[in-house]
DNA sequence: AAAAAAT
């Protein structure tokens, strides 16, 4: 058996890291340009310097959205664990020098350029020495409160310069045209180069991706190489990242692709619904980083085709979905049951925009003396998303939904069709709703568990490029996805719980766009009262009288804003509810507390944030 | 009660 890194130092050639299928077209349609939509809640409100509909003309993929700032410099963060004695593992911190072993991988195989035709030259300044085509609100870095605590928390960066990620990956930074570290970025990568254990909360759409994936190249790259087995069917992956949707999985693959270009990193995909055949084929080429869906993941470990043994990195996005209760057994078969180096041994990093107390004690299990970091207000509501709730019966939902797309329709979108994602509750009702919408005349699609792959990733391309404006979608849609353009998002049935609400709207307000969520509410939703009017009064929306009203009929029981205050979610160690529970060894200690308070000034309500 | 995730 062949695993790419290894082989790349043997000298052996390995197989070209084509995609799997993985689409995610670039296509940019061109539309007749149209008139900016101006939704008309906001035509009177908006200073005319601002266009109040999404604009249509951001980066490509808006998912991690800082560039590249200047050179490489030395190491800062030159983090080692421990344990990785026999491999040798976190010897090798000698900056890129120790990467000249790519030359064996070169030659014979050309990789597949993932970032295709745009790859200007890396080196040409102008690529680089500005942000002007980002459309990120900068301003914001300074106002976004960060809480971290934790022992002995390494201090943010704030240029990718101060940490020496290695050159090939520097590379790809720049590729990417990323100028600035984030906000997640500039604290979770020193964390992790520092070989500490994360849980971070951190908005859609600010860049959680990177934040997790360049530490993971970067310490593959400059960790001593392991002996992987040789001569069986089973592959050896140094990092797993697993992610709660196929499409998820899908689009981190893309991203993560794009970082490890030329590294010698390979990174391999694996989901459901998939032949397993071709994926298998992959993996046999060789797979530092997999990229996973639980489920396909436990399938492969039970054929024995992929041993966890040689785990450095455990990365799971959307953490707490990750753990609630439909998928903890499986991850905890993953990480517990199989033959994945126990934590303290391995390098554990949770990722979510939301991350309930209930969740996080959960999640402590996978977990050593972690660091806990908390950027932004975590739920997305930021002055990007206006939001607006509608009350609307439940036997009216369709006409008004066809009011809306009617107004949509006749102001239409400068540039390209405004994207609407329309949120149900079942795939029932997804089916039926995509359907009267066709015999209505709108163009839709829907994507939900109940369709084949095949029609899950059309649908999806179809929307992205336009072709369909309109995307009727269960909650398989709600998370961590990145839709470039999507305008409009509208919650034609609420969720239960107001974390989805918040990764629903999430989808829209991206890379510094704006972006507009409608809510149907009724009868129905009732438990969703008071956690909504707060969490709308949190981000400086407006909130109808009537939702005010049955908010304040506080007896519907439905979970409270989390906390209250400045962040949506807190280490649930400093909550003494908690500190009690005997989860182990992870108390807060008390420690250095990081930067907690230090960002307490000027946080207001109305502080805006790129970072939704 | 529903959705997601393996075949």
């Amino acid at each position: 058996m062949r695993t790419s890194w290894a082989d790349a130092v043997d000298n052996v050639a390995t197989g070209s890291s084509d995609n799997a299928g993985t689409s995610g077209g670039k296509e940019q349609k061109s539309a007749p340009t149209k008139p900016a939509y101006v939704p008309p809640h906001l035509r009177n409100k908006t200073p005319a310097s601002e266009s109040p509909a999404p604009s249509l003309s951001g980066p490509p993929s808006g998912n991690d959205r800082s560039r590249y700032n200047g050179p490489t410099s030395g190491s800062q963060w030159a983090g080692s664990r421990s344990d990785y004695g026999r491999q040798g593992y976190g010897s090798g911190g000698r900056g890129s020098g120790g990467w000249g072993g790519r030359s064996g991988w070169g030659g014979r195989e050309r990789e597949v350029n993932p970032f295709g035709n745009d790859d200007v030259d890396a080196d040409t300044e102008h690529a680089f020495n500005e942000q002007e085509n980002t459309g990120i609100n900068f301003d914001a870095y300074e106002d976004i409160p960060v809480e971290t605590s934790g022992d002995n928390v390494p201090p943010p960066v704030n240029t990718f310069a101060e940490i020496d990620l290695g050159d090939a990956l520097n590379l790809n930074i720049r590729r990417c045209k990323y100028v600035k570290p984030t906000p997640v970025q500039r604290h979770a990568i020193p964390i992790s180069l520092a070989g500490r254990d994360l849980m971070a909360c951190a908005q859609t759409g600010s860049g959680k991706t990177a934040a997790f994936c360049f530490p993971i190249i970067s310490g593959i790259m400059r960790g001593h190489i392991p002996q992987r087995p040789r001569g069986v069917r089973t592959v050896f992956p140094l990092a797993l990242i697993l992610s709660p949707t196929r499409e998820l999985s899908m689009q981190i693959h893309e991203e993560a692709r794009k970082f490890s270009y030329q590294t010698g990193v390979r990174v391999v995909v694996a989901y459901g619904g998939a032949p397993i055949n071709q994926q298998l084929r992959e993996l046999e080429r060789g797979v530092d980083i997999l990229v996973a869906t639980p489920g396909r993941l436990v399938d492969l470990l039970e054929r024995a085709k992929v041993s966890l043994q040689m785990i450095r990195y455990l990365a799971l996005d959307e953490a707490d979905r990750m753990l609630d209760m439909g998928f903890e057994p499986q991850i905890r078969k993953i990480v517990e049951q199989m033959d994945m180096p126990p934590r303290g041994e391995r390098q554990t990093m949770l990722f979510s925009a939301t991350f309930p107390k209930e969740i996080q004690r959960l999640a402590s299990d996978f977990l050593s003396n972690y660091i806990f970091l908390a950027v932004g207000r975590v739920g997305s509501s930021t002055d990007l998303i206006v939001q607006r709730i509608e009350f609307v019966h439940e036997s009216d939902k369709r006409s008004h939904l066809m009011d809306l797309l009617h107004a949509q329709r006749a102001n239409g979108v400068q540039g390209k069709q405004a994207l609407t994602l329309v949120f149900v509750e079942t795939k029932k009702g997804a089916d039926s709703l995509e359907h009267w919408l066709c015999l209505n005349g709108f163009p839709a699609t829907t994507i939900h568990g109940d369709r084949t792959q095949q029609e899950r990733e059309l649908a999806l391309r179809s929307f992205k490029s336009g072709n369909t404006p309109i995307l009727v979608a269960t909650d398989v849609a709600a998370r961590g996805l990145d839709i470039p353009h999507v305008a409009h998002v509208i919650n034609f049935d609420l969720p239960n719980d107001i974390d989805d609400y918040v990764h629903r709207i999430g989808r829209t307000g991206r890379a510094g766009k704006t972006g507009l969520a409608t809510a149907f509410f009724n009868e129905n939703n009732m438990s969703l009262a008071k956690p909504l009017a707060d969490l709308m009064k949190e981000a400086n929306q407006e909130v109808p009288d009537w939702l005010t009203r049955f908010a304040s009929r506080a007896s519907y029981g439905g979970k409270s804003r989390r906390g209250g205050g400045r962040f949506g979610a807190r280490d649930f160690r400093r909550d003494s509810s908690f500190n009690r529970s005997g989860s182990g060894n992870d108390y807060y200690g008390g420690g250095s507390g990081g930067g907690y308070g230090g960002y307490s000034g000027g946080y207001g309500p109305a502080a805006t944030s790129a970072w939704d």
